[in-house]
DNA sequence: TCATTCATGTAAGTGGTTACATGATTCA
DNA sequence: TGAATCATGTAACCACTTACATGAATGA
């Protein structure tokens, strides 16, 4: 029912920190969201066109042929402001690790201790990626508004990957700890 | 592509537990696996009707009429091991809290603490429940070769938890010192 | 008897990905 | 000149939710 869509709340957000290209958008996602949000180009231009036919943004020819940039119009940024005041849209969980440890006894313990093994990895990983985004962040770019808005987002992924790790750690104890 | 049907498999898996109707089945998802994982009407009975095709289940008449228990067959209990090995499919993240926060600037500090206090809150919600679900294995269910690996998933559901508490202390007080 | 729970299913719609098609521009 | 990147879009498909329709059994 009148649900939010979410796709547009992102791209009005994006372009309320600068006015891009659907391409760039994109990458932009990636880069700077990508931790916590996706979109793919299916989503993305026709979003752009609904937008744009809803007054909410300007689509201007950009510097190469054929390739356009879109701003926030006023009304536009009103509507990125009602969007986002918004309650977030509770997504269902699907969490197929936990769905495979669940019944783990039928997989057995050497796969759970191995998808575990993984994941702490994974963890581990993106511990690396958030440590990059921070340096990144206090070197190159120029002191915006929006660096410790940023931040929040960060820290969020290194909380998150550190309880994973710690929990990675302890099960792999308690698997340890099994009678065969 | 040849991507594994992830319903298919917490269907398979749930059956391998103990024999179920449709309907206890998304009770069992509701219970058990609500917090890691979801499956609604829509899904589960055209799952059944397709696993019951492929010979992975047999419908058997339950106690009411009308109702249909289903059980795993042998192949099925392979077919769910096959499953189980099956590398988890990666879900495209999408959270709408780190959406709104990454755009705080435009949202406004406030309104940032609020979701933030909110998403506390739905944190230590949480870990009352995990205790509650804790204390219920502990106490009234039998020891069952399932019991250590539900625990594992209860622990991952504790340990983003609390992550996630921490993570709410630290930006409120970040955006607390943030100049007006 | 009447509300609630148990039980099975379908239809419509949504939100999303993936693959495909096309072509300009840049740079090695 | 040719590969990689920039750029826009569509079509097909998929998984999933929601709402709807139906009805039996239970229990207050």
């Amino acid at each position: 029912m009148g649900r939010v869509k979410q796709t547009h709340l992102a791209v009005l957000g994006a372009l309320g920190v600068r006015p891009m290209t659907g391409y760039a958008l994109r990458e932009a996602f990636q880069d700077a969201l990508g931790h916590f949000w996706s979109e793919s180009f299916g989503q993305i231009y026709p979003a752009l066109n609904e937008l744009t036919d809803a007054g909410f943004i300007e689509k201007r020819p950009g510097d190469r042929a054929g390739s356009s940039v879109y701003t926030l119009t006023d009304s536009g940024r009103r509507q990125l402001l009602d969007l986002l005041n918004q309650p977030p849209t509770p997504v269902p969980p699907r969490n197929g690790l936990m769905l495979r440890l669940f019944f783990g006894h039928a997989l057995g313990p050497e796969a759970c201790k191995k998808l575990i093994l993984d994941a702490r990895e994974t963890a581990r990983r993106q511990l690396e990626t958030y440590a990059g985004i921070r340096a990144g962040m206090a070197a190159e770019e120029e002191d915006t508004e929006h660096h410790p808005y940023w931040l929040l987002t960060v820290s969020a992924g290194e909380h998150t990957a550190w309880a994973a790790v710690a929990w990675a750690e302890e099960s792999l104890a308690a698997l340890e700890k099994l009678p065969a």
